[in-house]
This record gives structure tokens, C-alpha cells and sequence, in this order.
DNA sequence: CTTTACCCTTAAACTATATTAAGGGTATTT
DNA sequence: AAATACCCTTAATATAGTTTAAGGGTAAAG
């Protein structure tokens, strides 16, 4: 629980009613490996902060090939904010690709602390503006033209995942297949 | 002015105060085709309102090529959320594809009607989340296998604009070259 | 009303990436 | 500790998309 107070008070310090109010809005899961926190056709029901482990959210095409869309590791947090929002169902899937403990917020609870904690409204907007930079940034490197550009940028912007995930992981993120990413770490090593 | 007013009122009534506020914080500015509302290195300074005519947004690659993320034509809001918010630089240009009209609130005019007006908080908020969600389904169908998958998506979500943007445009849009989109076109029609 | 700038198309040659297939390696699970 | 499921690599063949080039058409600007 510690670990998501030091998260908010990077933004702003909580006093003890505030830790109380967020501590009792939370729920800690353990959540195994290929887990879902999410499944295409359900409605997202939460905000989920990862504790440790790491997830990640993707969308299945026609084809039945996966898209990672982002991923989530500790300290960041991850729900499919449409969903959750306007209580639709969902296109995509959340799934741990390691064991994880999250807390998890619900739609209601979230409402509770913003009406009756302001500073949670402005946190919580903080951590959706981020969330939406993620994702124009992110789109912005899927239209680097070579996949070889965006596998450079992939391991600047996040060298703690490089390292770390299954690299079929990381060419689904990529847009390429895990063969072709292959050869493409085969030719930078080369150089 | 009143078509701004229409668009709040979808989500929620103003009153006459209300609408008061929100007309007297708001610059109305004729833009003609091919200026810039932002330019990649300045800060963005507004959330734009399209009354009339058409913008796209986008980041140009390291070989000089552009990628729409996104266009906005009437009662459309079109802005680099990112840059408006944290107040860094842009990596994005917003230009005029058409002779425009707009209505522009500043950063500072956007807090004032959240901070006096509660309501101005709930409808820019829902905007926000139309917003990000436009985003990632914009980033789901970047994915899509084919380019002709991607061209079938566009015209069915956005057929006022398919039949109005020149193909550039949408190339552009979809990651593909003119020609090839002349070509998925061509193929299209015979079947 | 004329000129310029932009837009669309076609086609041939080229390139980045996918597909298929196969073998060996390394984690998880039982 | 064994068995299974998963992961990584290489290479040959196949394909979606790019590049270059060229011609004609249409809309914007002076």
C-alpha cells in the first residue's frame, strides 16, 4: 500500500484523512501469469495501479494476430479508460504477463474520492493527461517508418521493459512478427 | 457562437450565466486554408473549437514525411492536449486544410470556467475522454493487418470526411503512400 | 482569366516485411 | 525430474507497399 501513497505524493503530499480514504477505497489483488484484469466483450470495471508484475493491454484483429497497445509495469497504471468511462464494452484485453499484485479502484470509488477529496480530482487528471500523452506518443512511433526506427525508440523510451520481456511481446508492440524482429536485432548488433 | 453552445448543451443545459462565461471567454478567428494553429517546438496555447471548415493534426518523420493523427472539422475540438497541459514544446503541427472558422479558449481561460463554473469541469471532461478514446481506436485501427482494411474503416467512421479530404490527406492518414491509395481504390471499385 | 500549384492515376522496378517450416533452447508446470 | 509449453533463430519463398517517373486534370491565386 505504501507504494501507491509515494506515487501520489510525488504530485502532491496526502494528509492522513486523504491515505485513510484512498487505503479503504483499494483492493489488492494477486494476480498470476496470462491472468486477465480485462476480456474483449466485458466492461472495464476499474483503475488498476500495478504494485508489481507487469501487464499487458492488446486488441485481437481479424486474423486472430495480438496488437500490444501498451504495456504496464510497477508504479503505473493501466484500465481501458473508454470502457471504464462510458461503460461500454471493451475491445481489448488486459493481461499479466508476469505475477502481479495490483490495487484496484472501482468507477464508484474513484467518484467517492473525487467529491469528497479534491486533491484525488486533480491527481487523477494528472494521471489521465499522462496517460493520453502515452498514447499520442505511441502512436506517433507506430508511423516511424522502418521497424528497425521504432525498435531503437522502444528501448530508449522504456529500457527497463527491453530487458525484460519475451521479445514476441515486443514485436507485437512493434507491428512486426517476432521472426522479423529477429533479424532485425541480428542486423543492429552487426553494426 | 451558438453552435458552441448546441455542442455543451448536448451533454448538459447552460444557464444564461453560464453561457455568459463561456462566450466572453472565448476568440472567435477566421483561418485560412493552410495556416498553422500550431507549429512543431511552440507550446500549445489553446483547445480549439472547429465552427466551420477543417484541420488535421500531425508530426512530420525524420525523412520529412507527414502522419496525420487526426483531423477535426465542424463541431470538432482539436488541440496537442499534451503540450497544452504540461506547456513543452509541440512535436506536432495543427493546419488548415480548408478555410476555417474557430473559437479558442487559452489554458488560463479554460481554468477560470473550471474553477467558477463546476459544469465547464464535467463537459471538458467528457470531451477529454472522447478525445482519448478517438485516440486509441485511432491507434487499434493503425494496426490492422492491410491498408485496404484501414481504408474500409475510415470511410465507414468517417464518411463526411472521405468523400472532402484529398487522398494525400488520407494516405497520409492511413500510412500509405498516394499511389498506393490510388491503387486500393482502383482495386476496390472492381471488385 | 490565366498561371501556377496541387492532385490523381498508372506502371515498372525495388524493398521491407510476412509466411512457412524446421531445429534447438529455456522456462513453467506437473 | 520429467514433460510440456513457450521462445528464439535462420532461411527460403511470397507479398504488401514504396519509389521513381511521367502525363493529364483540377482547383487556387494573382
Amino acid at each position: 500500500m505504501e507504494n501507491i501513497i509515494n506515487h501520489f505524493e510525488k504530485y502532491l503530499p496526502l494528509n492522513d484523512e486523504e491515505k485513510q480514504a484512498l487505503m479503504s477505497r483499494v483492493t489488492e489483488r494477486k494476480i498470476k501469469r496470462r491472468q486477465f484484469l480485462l476480456q474483449e466483450g466485458d466492461v472495464c470495471k476499474y483503475f488498476t495501479y500495478v504494485q508489481s508484475g507487469c501487464f499487458k493491454m492488446y486488441g485481437v484483429d481479424d486474423k486472430g494476430v495480438e496488437h500490444n497497445l501498451v504495456f504496464a509495469a510497477e508504479d503505473d497504471w493501466i484500465s481501458d479508460i473508454g470502457s471504464l468511462h462510458k461503460e461500454l464494452p471493451s475491445k481489448l484485453f488486459i493481461e499479466a504477463i508476469e505475477p502481479s499484485v495490483v490495487l484496484q479502484i472501482s468507477k464508484g470509488d474513484l467518484w467517492y474520492l473525487y467529491s469528497n477529496h479534491p486533491k484525488f480530482d486533480r491527481n487523477f487528471r494528472v494521471i489521465m493527461e499522462d496517460k493520453y500523452i502515452e498514447l499520442q506518443n505511441r502512436l506517433l512511433q507506430a508511423f516511424s517508418s522502418t521497424a528497425l526506427d521504432r525498435y531503437d525508440r522502444f528501448i530508449t523510451q522504456y529500457p527497463h521493459l527491453a530487458n525484460r520481456l519475451p521479445n514476441t511481446q515486443i514485436a507485437s508492440y512493434l507491428g512486426v512478427t517476432p521472426e522479423f524482429l529477429s533479424k532485425i536485432k541480428n542486423d543492429r548488433f552487426k553494426k
